[in-house]
DNA sequence: CCACGCTGTTACCGACCGTTACACAGGGTT
DNA sequence: AACCCTGTGTAACGGTCGGTAACAGCGTGG
């Protein structure tokens, strides 16, 4: 367990953010003294949990890319997020005794299983730590409520954009590009995440490439104009 | 404050729904031992908070009915949600110098001020208080993901009749009745909610109604048929 | 009493997006 | 190579929902 990744490990993050990410901050090597932190390893397509298995732990992205999947009973499904590394998963499901959705890799990816209600008690002796967890979840719950604005209030084209526009703020908040990536999820991914279909998706990506907004090819994204998604998904900010 | 209820004073919660309302079982009196509670009534269209002032407690819903909106820096708007008594309101921002969203009462309303962070110091002395707390926030996430499955995957008109059926649900809960209520909002409110115009949800309204699932009479409703509704909803389970 | 405003209802038209269908590219397997 | 399978791109068509407008119901206040 020695390999577990101190808090100076993680890039910096902003807490200006929409996306989750709060859970950086989080001591990871205090906390290991406190909980058995075990350390996974997924494949392309593996489940992190599925709904309806017996609730025992919250994870910790470390590496790669998830999504977490809302199911209802009558078979219908969607993409409620995707994950990366900083990103807590499987706070929706505290206080249940089963999961309560899918969270599924989508990329050779790494998670760290935090032991709950374990977590929990070690609030005692760090301090810190509750604040943190209840931020991060108020975090989550406003993230969701961004995206509820947005879907409920933008055509697809512009959902499209905004979807780009958070792809990059995540992928800079990291170190990587946000001019240039790579898109780890399908098209009927990101459909189902913007209530749209697939089909929907690529008409609004070409557009966005005739409009010289983007560069397209099949996952590779280039952002030509930020500025101009910006305006398109009316959103005021810029990214750097 | 010695007019405040104590647990027992509230209906019995299920545990297994999706509405809020886990605000319930926190323990008032013991609460306003540690920190000051303020009793605040509200008239229909005063706000409770809004979206940049400092953000200082949660609330807890004791009487009336409240709308939550998200805004955007561009001028849209949309209605994230619709509180009532036992709900707890406020858990959105926390984490954040200011709210980030405005709560307006669409009714005659009282809300009980629960200052923070000395709610979290309470924690201290009410162990229980944190874990309330924290399954609170969890399940606000998990309605919110609920609604976006509904929203994503159903047709206007299905998703009106899942509105009406989590109405009913929520005011049976409060130990009124499911088959015949008021909706406090107006339809441009249930519009907003549900991403729709409100020509779309009075069409959908008297649709169900021609269809004798239910008898709509301005705000007033009468559930004639709730399985039809359930089916028609693709949800499974029947509310008594 | 009527004027006025707000909310809700209904109708018509048009646009956006879903539906369907098919072609093509890439990766893996035999 | 040839094959499949999945993911992606493109196009034609149609339905659902939005846009706009006019009207009705209800309460308020002059």
């Amino acid at each position: 367990m020695n390999a577990l990744a101190t808090q100076t490990s993680f890039p910096p993050y902003s807490p200006q953010s929409q996306a989750m990410a709060v859970a950086g901050p989080i001591d990871i090597d205090q906390l290991s003294r406190h909980v058995q932190i075990l350390r996974r390893k997924l494949a392309p397509g593996q489940h992190a949990y599925r709904a309806g298995q017996s609730f025992h732990a919250i994870y910790l992205v470390h590496a790669g890319f998830l999504k977490t999947c809302e199911l209802s009973e009558d078979g219908r499904e969607r993409v409620t997020g995707f994950r990366m590394r900083g990103d807590l998963v499987g706070v929706e499901s505290i206080g249940l005794a089963h999961y309560s959705c899918d969270v599924v890799a989508l990329d050779d990816s790494e998670i760290w299983e935090l032991p709950y209600p374990p977590v929990m008690h070690a609030c005692l002796y760090m301090p810190e730590l509750q604040s943190r967890l209840t931020a991060a979840l108020a975090e989550e719950i406003r993230n969701d409520r961004a995206w509820m604005l947005a879907l409920g209030t933008l055509s697809a084209e512009q959902r499209v954009a905004a979807f780009l526009l958070d792809m990059a703020r995540r992928h800079l908040r990291l170190g990587f590009s946000a001019r240039h990536f790579l898109l780890r999820m399908g098209r009927a991914d990101i459909a189902s995440f913007l209530g749209l279909k697939h089909e929907t998706v690529t008409r609004a990506l070409t557009r966005l490439d005739r409009l010289q907004c983007i560069e397209v090819q099949r996952r590779e994204i280039r952002l030509l104009d930020a500025d101009g998604l910006q305006r398109m998904a009316g959103q005021g900010e810029t990214i750097h």
